[in-house]
DNA sequence: TGAAGTGTACTAGATAACTAATACACTAGA
DNA sequence: TCTAGTGTATTAGTTATCTAGTACACTTCA
């Protein structure tokens, strides 16, 4: 897995396990990768990858049975839906308006920009 | 000045910078606070508010005359442009619409965000 | 029962980021 | 020339993050 240097692993696979869920990967009540199978898969120690378990599980994503596993909350979907929508409406998009405000972008270029994404994205499924 | 707890502190302060050089505050040519104005104005430590300024004097958008401070280059502005602008365009917009397909959010819901944003600005100037 | 796979706890150490305090050479202006 | 304000360097110490290695209790399943 590749890190952005200058963010703590731990939350860039707090991010990993979000999108998973979102995605409909690892769906509610279903067991997650285990501590060392998630360390060996994104490349770090076991210590730093708790660190993700633990945080989402304060969080009440995740949940933990002993001796088996971590497995993502009954509403774990819903939760993550909220908490990211949250920050999404609240935090990212007014920065983003900030700096198009600052760079003189107009929304006619976010447009055209979207459009293009979205080409891609097909290109990218054939 | 309230920091993001998950990002360095130093690299927020370059931000700061870059927004004044942007918004026309600090002009080409001219002086910029001093290291310890502007540690005491984000209220944090010289040593810290330095490495804000040597970031910076790497990228060549500010410049030292020794014993009087630091200045915004000729090109200052057109530098910080195109550096912000390049990463808002390959980073943060791609980001911004990935996570729109995973929180199922519509264009259209970003661009009333948009219209609002706009009507809040206005708000504000009067 | 025993082996393999769980999470968890612990100690130790490295590095980056940040704070604190001090000292010093340089420049401008009274 | 002196003083105040520049940037700069140095030493020391704290905290968060991350790595490394080891050990142990719990659960499942053959």
């Amino acid at each position: 897995m590749d890190f952005d240097n200058s963010r703590p692993i731990y939350l860039q696979i707090v991010d990993f396990f979000y999108e998973n869920i979102l995605i409909r990967r690892w769906k509610e009540e279903e067991r997650i990768p285990s501590v060392r199978e998630i360390a060996m898969m994104v490349e770090v120690n076991p210590n730093t990858a708790i660190r993700a378990f633990t945080y989402l599980q304060e969080q009440e994503v995740i949940y933990n049975k002993r001796g088996i596993g971590y497995f993502v909350s009954e509403n774990g979907y819903d939760k993550v839906l909220t908490i990211k929508k949250n920050e999404f409406m609240e935090v990212i998009i007014p920065d983003v308006f900030k700096k198009m405000g600052l760079l003189d972008i107009k929304f006619e270029e976010l447009e055209s920009a979207f459009n293009n994404y979205l080409k891609n994205l097909d290109h990218e499924k054939k």
